[in-house]
DNA sequence: GTCTATAGCTAGATAGAC
DNA sequence: GTCTATCTAGCTATAGAC
């Protein structure tokens, strides 16, 4: 079966964020990609490692497009807000998918991965509060409150899986919207 | 080795919250608990399954004990917070330990824990809801502030791990505190 | 109740055909 | 670039000595 590129890191990132690292094999991604092992070797020679650092990485760059620069670019403040809630809801799949910094902050890959992790997380923070800070708010409190807004995503998601209840993440973005623009 | 059922628990639990469920593999116990497997078999006939069902079941009565008990006791409304609050802080190790909730909510062992820990969570949010209304506020908003209680020290823990500093669950226990009592 | 030894299986990883 | 077949290591689990 042919798989594309896009394709495949969409079905990579599915795993790794419903088995977490260790939970998640070969015979799994087989199955879920839709390649078998010799072929997701021959695509990514470093196995499971290689390919959970390829999905990772993807993160990365997702917050570099759809955070880091919306925050810093030159749309109405507004606009950069609705842009930024709608990209994470996204990203999360309306709550269906875990975060990936959470599922990786565990065991083997945590070791492997927090420091990637760590830095993502720093960038996205420091973008929001930015933006923050273009609502009016000093600099302290706007890194406060964006800091609390990744606490509260990170806290709800955990609550989506645990209570397999969705709502917890969605009521919050559409709260914060509404909190934010009235 | 001998090892008595306490430090056995707490052994368990420890490897069950750093490892997580798939992460956790009998040759980890089997070093960290100090038992070797076929010990480990004979206190648990059904294996690693059994030794995370007996921790979780441990963590249900902790929250009865430490929670429940407390909140719907006979003690002044800002005696049950503190202690509580120092329960929690004792739990999670001051945030050296995550959470069994959060740990276990990720693929196969969500499937065979998710019912336990609902239940358990929803246990806690409505004991420490009874307490925020003996503190003077409507049901509503009782359940409402509790919850966010949850989803803010589940939050916190993810954070602590992915950023590797605990501040972010010990400043918020006493931020609280601090609200809560002036 | 703990251990050594090992069975049986599945994991990650590779060789080589097409 | 994908596949079948297979390797080795490590996994869960058990038998049986002490």
């Amino acid at each position: 079966m042919l798989v594309d590129s896009e394709t495949l890191l969409k079905r990579l990132k599915k795993v790794f964020r419903t088995y977490g690292y260790e939970g998640t094999t070969l015979s799994i991604l087989e199955e879920h990609v839709g390649l078998k092992k010799a072929s997701l070797y021959h695509r990514f020679p470093g196995g499971k490692k290689e390919m959970a650092t390829y999905v990772l990485d993807e993160v990365g760059k997702w917050v570099d497009e759809n955070v880091v620069s919306v925050c810093y670019g030159d749309l109405p403040k507004e606009q950069k807000l609705l842009k930024v809630l709608d990209k994470t809801y996204e990203m999360y799949e309306g709550g269906d998918a875990a975060c990936l910094w959470r599922v990786f902050s565990l065991g083997e890959s945590l070791e492997m991965f927090q420091t990637t992790v760590e830095k993502q997380i720093r960038c996205m923070i420091k973008a929001i509060a930015h933006l923050f800070e273009e609502f009016g708010e000093n600099k302290d409190i706007a890194l406060r409150k964006s800091t609390e807004f990744m606490i509260t995503i990170q806290g709800r998601l955990v609550m989506v899986s645990a209570m397999n209840d969705v709502s917890y993440f969605r009521d919050y973005l559409e709260e914060f919207k509404h909190e934010m623009l009235g």
